[in-house]
RNA sequence: GGCCCGUUGGUCAAGUGGUUAAGACAUCGCCCUUUCACGGCGGUAUCACGAGUUCGAAUCUCGUACGGGUCACCA
């Protein structure tokens, strides 16, 4: 049996949404878990709704996924071009076919009639379809046309009657009555080719074994299938997507706002987590794990996985995937990505920064959230004594006053300024004081900081901080306590 | 409206005639602890509804409800 050859097939309409970029993973998962080859298309056909830039924001989308295409617009391959617009003189002669075969006729109706047509249909009630005026045209009626000049369309010739079945790898098999099927144009009047032809054609001459794609193609399906029956064609195996919603009536939508993959990347989300998350979302691996790379997902990606419902995107789950995708770094790596946002509100450069990340490592889901969370380094936020009171470690505004009284003279004789000296000196402090660890520490984390959340414990902010910017903190702590008692 | 498809906790989901109906996120509680997190342990909560087939149904059949898709010289 050949490889599988799988094809990623966008407009260029605008951005690369949730959904989309799903569909592409789902197809490059399935190409490349057979060692074979995940193509691009890009099908530019409508010109109405092309979008300048669009094409960039799919390689771009694509390449920052990771989902690396084998042939493409930008490097080619033994079947291109791979622009369907470059590829618009070779659908005819294919159409000339299927009329010559019987499976294809001239149509010369013209858009008013049809748009009559359709007007009388839909008042009385019947669904909208063609009448087959020009189905039966005679030999000589249509030379007559056509050597008058008549503009016309080519359309398929359905079949009239009994039922056309096909099979779905994730639906199963579905069956249709022929006669619901309507005789869709394959060439249009300007000698073009419509998408559900040039579709069918660019698969096959492309020599496409899966086709991977969202359910809204399942209706149409069965028009495909009967036109690569006509041709004598292969049928590729289908594999067709539910949509990702972004509630239980809606699709996610970049019309409605809704994240695209570049939006996610500037939220502070990792690529690799997002590509994780979205793999989930309508495939299920079986088993219990849930964290895959890329790599990991070729690896165990199976069609049987894919659900037949749609899922919700849910950006709670992204976040905690997120969460432990960056918990996952080595410190170095966790330190060099969280820079920068430590930076936007940390402008310090004599802090430790070791001690920062290390701390700040395990609590961020987000890389977004930390400028907030290390706001309280460059300035000292103004705050109320009222955050010295903690009932579960039993501090007051006194007893946090005489700790942080006993503490300053302590921590001023240190002259080894790190985690490990201060943390001895302060529980040698809390051994002579015969109180709780919380009693003394609590005051110190708030006289540091100014805040209830903090990364890290009161120790690790003074190293964070320094010997002499601490003290300053804890001594601006005694002053505002003073003044309560 | 016709045709097609779907429906397991709040969310993602496993499950393919016999299970105490997995797991994850969220939520709640406990432990750890120097707050919050992290980590560990545990709890709450699900088969849309109604018939039928069967000794036995989340799993099969039919119907109902709800939701989605599709019915273009768009893709």
């Amino acid at each position: 049996m050949a490889k599988v050859r799988t094809r990623f097939a966008p407009s260029p309409t605008g951005y690369m949404h949730i959904g989309n970029l799903r569909t592409a993973l789902y197809t490059y998962l399935l190409a490349k878990k057979d060692g074979g080859t995940f193509i691009l298309r890009i099908e530019d056909t409508d010109k109405e709704r092309y979008v300048d830039g669009a094409i960039v924001v799919i390689y771009n989308t694509l390449k920052m996924a990771g989902l690396h295409w084998d042939e493409g617009p930008d490097i080619g391959g033994p079947v291109g071009p791979y622009i369907q617009s470059e590829r618009m003189g070779i659908f005819k002669d294919y159409a000339l076919q299927l009329i010559d075969s019987g499976h294809a006729y001239y149509c010369f109706c013209d858009k008013a009639r049809l748009d009559e047509l359709r007007k009388v249909q839909q008042a009385s009630g019947v669904s909208p379809m063609y009448d087959n005026h020009c189905r039966n045209l005679s030999k000589e009626e249509v030379e007559k046309k056509l050597s008058e000049g008549t503009p016309y369309v080519i359309r398929q010739k359905m079949p009239r009657e009994g039922t056309t079945t096909f099979h779905d790898e994730v639906f199963g098999d579905i069956t249709v009555e022929n006669t619901t099927l309507d005789d869709n144009i394959l060439i249009k009047a300007d000698g073009m080719p419509t998408y559900n032809f040039a579709n069918v054609v660019d698969d096959h001459l492309m020599g496409i074994t899966h086709v991977v794609r969202g359910n809204e193609y399942l209706s149409s399906t069965p028009k495909y299938n009967l036109l690569y029956q006509a041709f004598g064609w292969d049928i590729p195996k289908y594999i067709h997507c539910s949509p990702v919603m972004k509630n239980s009536t809606e699709k996610l939508s970049k019309r409605h706002g809704d994240a695209s993959f570049e939006d996610l990347l500037d939220q502070g989300y990792l690529p690799e987590a997002v590509i994780n998350f979205i793999a989930l979302l309508g495939w299920s691996p079986k088993g219990e794990r849930e964290i895959y790379s890329l790599e990991e997902l070729i690896e165990v990606f199976d069609v049987s996985g894919i659900a037949k419902s749609p899922a919700i995107f849910d950006s709670i789950k992204l976040k905690a995937i997120n969460g432990e995708y960056i918990r996952a770094f080595p410190i170095e790596k966790y330190k060099e990505l969280a820079m920068p946002y430590i930076r936007k509100t940390c402008k310090r450069e004599d802090i430790d920064i070791d001690v920062l990340a290390k701390v700040l490592q395990p609590r961020t889901e987000l890389f977004t959230d930390i400028p907030e969370q290390v706001d309280f380094i460059d300035e000292l936020p103004e705050y109320s004594t009222d955050l010295y009171v903690h009932k579960k470690m039993k501090t007051n505004v006194e007893t946090s006053l005489n700790a942080l009284q006993a503490a300053l003279p302590v921590l001023e004789a240190l002259s080894d300024w790190n985690v490990d000296a201060i943390h001895a000196v302060l529980f040698d402090l809390i051994a002579e004081l015969g109180v709780k660890n919380g009693h003394v520490l609590w005051p110190l984390r708030v006289a540091t900081s100014g805040k209830q959340f903090t990364p890290g414990g009161g120790i690790e902010l003074l190293a964070i901080l320094g010997k002499e910017d601490s003290l300053n903190r804890i001594r601006k702590g005694i002053e505002l306590l003073s003044q309560e008692n």
